[in-house]
DNA sequence: TTCAAAATAGATAAGTCTGTCTATTTTCAG
DNA sequence: CTGAAAATAGACAGACTTATCTATTTTGAA
């Protein structure tokens, strides 16, 4: 049995707006109404509100790896490879128009909720994790050790991020990458 | 007349519920009820629930940069005044929970509302000049050039305070403050 | 073609939300 | 002490929320 077209648009439509409206002020009635689908299809795939936040947390955890894998690819250098995950945030940002991460949004949004800090902290954890496997490749300039510079890079570009929300443009996370490149 | 403490327990109350909750999740009701005041007498000092969330964030901003200034005025260098700026907001981080900045939640949560936005704007523009007056006084290392280097401790600090919230701890934004140590 | 699974429309429950209004009591300056 | 301003309790409107339920139609694989 093949995947439900429905089930997608669902997913699709609520990602949509959880990211661009928040979560709180999205209603299910709007993510009905805007996906075309029948009340009783929304919660016959997904039981109840959160259980539709936790999957979309999960899809774009999954999707945000899958793509920065396809991006670093054809990138030979881990020097290289660390400079284009600054540009793939950059893309994303540019792509989805500068409202931040959303793993920090919901962070933000739903304090308190143990099973979605649970997810925005693999997500995160992840992100450091690859920073350091590159820099442990990279023949980087030495200006500081490799944890340092792990943390440094992975600073920067949380905060360039987050910039980029409160002045919907890439110059913050711009000028994060040039840094980083002098850095490296 | 002097100033209704009626008025100030509303505030009080609203911007720790706002802070630490959400300002979505938070309602009129449990305004009122924790606060312990009538109905009438928050709608009589404020005609919104969006006036509340402007005023809230009109006096955190206020009181963070007299806060700020007083926590500097007794540190005589300018260099170490930089490091002190990392220090105060690692107190205000102590202080409220982790809970990251409430400009950048607070944009996250309300993502449209363009009185909220300008707010924001300010409160970090006013933070970055901050950084960069005392940078131009400050005798660093010239490991990067004044606005460079501005840009970079500010970049660290919020990246240091988003992380903060999504593991609830200090640890990031202490090394964003040793990485601007070893910068300075 | 058949037939179960999936999707549909729509009513409904039970609760919450913001904001308004009335009527009463308290506070405090002149 | 007086009288206006401030604060109070509480009902209420109207809209919105999540979630459930029934009954019907559509879909798609065997």
């Amino acid at each position: 049995m093949r995947e439900s077209a429905v089930k997608d648009r669902i997913l699709d439509t609520a990602s949509r707006l959880f990211y661009d409206q928040g979560y709180h002020v999205t209603g299910i009635n709007q993510i009905i109404e805007e996906a075309d689908i029948a009340r009783a299809s929304l919660y016959n795939h997904f039981p109840s509100k959160t259980d539709l936040l936790l999957a979309y947390l999960d899809r774009t955890h999954q999707e945000w790896f899958v793509e920065l894998d396809e991006f670093l690819a054809p990138i030979p250098m881990a020097r290289e490879k660390l400079l284009a995950l600054f540009d793939y945030r950059l893309q994303r940002q540019r792509r989805y128009g500068y409202k931040g991460c959303p793993f920090n949004k919901i962070t933000a949004e739903t304090s308190d909720d143990e099973q979605v800090l649970q997810r925005v902290k693999v997500h995160k954890e992840q992100i450091r994790d690859t920073i350091r496997q590159l820099v442990l490749q990279a023949e980087h300039r030495r200006l500081m050790d490799d944890d340092r510079l792990t943390d440094t890079l992975f600073l920067l570009q949380e905060g360039g991020i987050v910039l980029g929300a409160t002045f919907r443009s890439s110059n913050d996370a711009e000028k994060a990458r040039q840094i980083a490149e002098s850095l490296l």
